[in-house]
DNA sequence: CTACCATATCGACAATCATCGATATGAGGA
DNA sequence: TCCTCATATCGATGATTGTCGATATGGTAG
């Protein structure tokens, strides 16, 4: 089972690294096959794949299979998910209060 | 050196474990001492202050240091630090073309 | 059918990370 | 000054992750 918090630490797992972040960059571009993240980035194609295979599972990025080949593109609901949920978590309640004082004081 | 992506990444890492979001959770109620956060989390007091160190150097929360205690806070600069670069990454180029076929083709 | 190509999966390994208990630091209070 | 309390740092350990080469899969062309 799942806990919320674990869901969006996964999602933003996404974001955590810097290879991923570099293809997000190219992928900003628009749709790009596998063979051109990979001529673009300095890693073995093993790596290139585990990595698109986090950034789909989290939803940022979608494959779209064709022949022998596999094009990613950024996914625009999956990228504002991933906003939205990061909005959320650093957005100040509504019902925020400073208590100022520690209360084991 | 630290390259772009790298420190982008660093700052993400923020939002990567389970226990750093309920952190979050806990300061959009407001300001809290290290020791509310403690009562509130099942983790040992030696890990909240790694957890801590980890989301100031990001950021995202900042400290304030009085007497004995340290009071924790969201950044609101950090944080909208944060989605800004999020929403960065995540966002298509003005120039974005598809080219619809791979060109190792 | 066979050979080749693009990509995914597997297994191993090193690096990073979350976690803990023990200890250090530094601020009050007695 | 000495003790206590809140927090930070240290050192060790187990879990997770990034990386690679080797191999499997599945499509296409001959």
């Amino acid at each position: 089972m799942d806990t919320t918090n674990q869901v969006y630490a996964r999602i933003f797992k996404a974001f955590c690294d810097e290879n991923r972040i570099a293809i997000l960059g190219l992928l900003r571009d628009g749709e790009k096959c596998a063979c051109v993240l990979l001529e673009n980035l300095n890693i073995a194609q093993s790596t290139l794949s585990h990595h698109m295979k986090i950034l789909c599972e989290s939803g940022v990025v979608t494959c779209r299979a064709e022949g022998k080949w596999s094009y990613y593109s950024l996914s625009g609901q999956g990228c504002e998910r991933a906003r939205t949920i990061l909005a959320d978590i650093t957005r100040p309640s509504s019902t925020e209060t400073s208590s100022k004082v520690c209360p084991c004081k």
